[in-house]
DNA sequence: TTAGGAGTATGATCAACATCTAAATTTGCG
DNA sequence: CGCAAATTTAGATGTTGATCATACTCCTAA
C-alpha cells in the first residue's frame, strides 16, 4: 500500500479545502473528527446521519479530507487513526475550521427548527 | 427572462456556499464584488487573473454565486450590478465570509512569495 | 502460518460541473 | 418600430466527482 499523502497546509490550495468541506457527509465526518480529543478509527463512522456508507466509500471520504490537509491518519496495528491538524491549519488561516464548524452547526440547528415547524403544521 | 434566484440564506445549505467558493474563478471574482464598495456589471470581470473569459461562462459563474446566496444581482437598465450580500450571510454565519476571504489573500501572498523563490533559484 | 479484520486501490457507473458557441431575451434609444 | 448593448439561456462536450462492488494489502492472533 502507497504511504498516505499529508501535504503541508501551505501547498494546499483554499478551493481545495472549501471543496472537501462542501460535501455533507465529509462536512460531517470532519466535524466529527475535530470535534473528538481522541482520534477516530474508520469504523466510527459507517454510519452518518442515519445512513450506513460502505467502507470504500468512506475511505474516499477520508483520503480527500487527507489530501485536502484537514487529517492526519495515521495506521496503528490493524486500524488507523484520524485526528484533526486543526493546529496547523489555523496557522495559516486563522479561524477557517472553527467559523465554518460553527456555520455547520448553526445549519444543523436551523435545519432541526425547520423540521419541528414543519411537523407541527401538519 | 426568468426573474433572477435570491434564497434567503437560512435556506442555502453551507455546503452549497462552500461550493460555490471553492472554485478559483469565483473566489476571485467574489473576493471582488466584496472588496468594491459599489457593485459591479458582470463586464468587469471578463478579465480574471489574466485570462479572458467569456461572457456567458461569467453569467454562470455569476449565477452559482447568486443561487449561494453570497451575491444580489440587480438590474439597471440594460445592465445588472452584483452587490454582496455580506451583511445577511454575517449575520447568519458569522466571520464565514471575512475568514474565508482572508485565507485567500493569504494564499495569494504565498503563492507570489513562491514564484518570487522559484524565480531566485534559477 | 494462516484466517480474519481494517483499510486502500481499482474500475465501473451515473450525476454534477466547467466551459464554450450560438441563439434568445430584455431594455434603451433613435 | 427596429437596432444595439448587456446578459441569460440552450445545447454540446469534456472533466471531475460521488458512490459502490470487488479485489487487494497489511497486520495480528490463534
Amino acid at each position: 500500500m502507497r504511504p498516505l499523502i499529508h501535504p503541508a497546509i501551505q501547498d494546499v490550495p483554499i478551493g481545495a479545502i472549501l471543496h472537501a468541506l462542501s460535501d455533507p457527509v465529509r462536512l460531517t465526518i470532519y466535524a466529527d473528527i475535530v470535534g473528538q480529543e481522541r482520534s477516530q478509527n474508520c469504523s466510527t463512522f459507517l454510519q452518518v446521519q442515519d445512513k450506513a456508507i460502505p467502507k470504500s466509500t468512506l475511505s474516499q471520504h477520508i483520503k480527500v479530507l487527507r489530501e485536502a490537509g484537514l487529517i492526519r491518519s495515521e495506521r496503528r496495528g490493524v486500524e488507523s487513526f484520524n485526528l484533526s491538524r486543526s493546529v496547523e491549519v489555523d496557522a495559516h488561516y486563522p479561524l477557517l475550521i472553527a467559523t465554518i464548524l460553527r456555520a455547520h452547526h448553526t445549519q444543523l440547528a436551523t435545519d432541526a427548527a425547520k423540521t419541528k415547524k414543519a411537523k407541527r403544521k401538519r
